[in-house]
DNA sequence: CGTCTATCCTGTGGGC
DNA sequence: TGCCCACAGGATAGAC
């Protein structure tokens, strides 16, 4: 689950190590990470190329390689990138294999794993095509300066989704995932099933806030490792241990000692305080109530609520 | 257009 | 012990 976080710590470790040098072979042993492009197309097209920069956007890495050419890289659920790994790692999908460079440091070797098999990469050409891949497909980076208050207020108007759900729409503001969205909504003491437009306009101001809060902790701790995301050496980041509602159900709530819920919104787990984060209007008290109406679809189920994960 | 669902994929773990 | 299946979820296509 890498969101905005983990990829600005893999950017940010992977960059030094990366810039100013040259991919020397590319060796693709999933085809899926490269489609529609073949292997040999994808590979072909990187080899010999030089790496200008490491920038990210949303939740993609982005390669700026010499020719005008950017590699836009995306890790989905369970990709990590790997420096130097020994032994070779499971769900290994490509290797990339990086020149000494002018300084004559020595070659290495990134190892891209993904036990999944969702994340994808494909180039683009031109600096007018990559913008409009970003435009056609996010919103607004969180930290630039074009996300305020007012810009969610504009695009939440009119709009019945869940917060939540909204959140996770990268069109809408770009690189917040499942836990994130939690945790911001925690923070601002918000219910994550509030419908968008019902958002007060202070409100639209608290949470923006109260996104760059959650964002910037998990930065500092350098990302999350829930799964399988690592660091470039392999090292697991800790924002999971500062985790205040996600993944906490049954846990009792930071602020207010009540028992946290976990319930589905927007098809995705949620985690919420139903103290701290009071329900909209005309959802009943409960937080199971949050629950989407799908669920009636498998009645047996939909009444045995999923269990609170005890924490080991 | 807005909203919701299914799909891709695989390892894990609960239930029986 | 072992089988079955739900679950985890980012993005996107397609249904309504």
């Amino acid at each position: 689950m890498p969101e905005l976080p983990e990829v600005e710590t893999i950017r940010s470790q992977l960059a030094p190590l990366v810039c100013g040098r040259t991919i020397e072979r590319v060796e693709i042993l999933d085809p899926r990470w490269c489609m529609p492009l073949s292997r040999d197309e994808l590979a072909d097209a990187l080899t010999g190329r030089r790496v200008e920069a490491l920038q990210r956007r949303g939740k993609y890495l982005v390669w700026r390689l010499d020719g005008d050419l950017s590699l836009v890289h995306h890790l989905r659920m369970s990709a990590a990138i790997l420096c130097d790994p020994r032994p070779e790692p499971q769900h290994l999908r490509v290797r990339i294999v990086i020149g000494g460079g002018r300084g004559r440091r020595r070659r290495l070797t990134l190892a891209i794993v993904d036990q999944r098999r969702f994340g994808t990469a494909q180039p683009v050409f031109g600096e007018a095509a990559l913008e409009s891949f970003f435009e056609r497909r996010l919103g607004p980076e969180p930290f630039g300066t074009d996300f305020t208050a007012e810009h969610l207020w504009r695009v939440t108007r009119g709009r019945k989704a869940p917060i939540k759900a909204l959140l996770l729409d990268q069109r809408l503001v770009a690189g917040i995932g499942n836990i994130y969205a939690d945790e911001a909504l925690f923070r601002a003491r918000i219910h994550p099933a509030r419908p968008g437009g019902r958002l007060r306009r202070a409100q639209c101001g608290t949470l923006r806030e109260a996104i760059l809060d959650a964002l910037q902790a998990g930065i500092d701790a350098k990302g999350a490792t829930i799964d399988d995301l690592r660091h470039l050496d392999g090292a697991r980041g800790s924002f999971q241990d500062r985790f205040l509602v996600h993944r906490r159900a049954g846990e009792p709530c930071p602020t207010c000692g009540e028992e946290i819920v976990r319930t589905v919104v927007g098809g995705r787990a949620t985690y919420f305080c139903g103290q701290c984060q009071p329900p909209p209007r005309g959802v009943p008290v409960s937080g199971a109530a949050a629950v989407s109406l799908r669920r009636l679809r498998a009645p047996d189920r939909a009444r045995r609520s999923p269990p609170p994960r005890a924490s080991p």
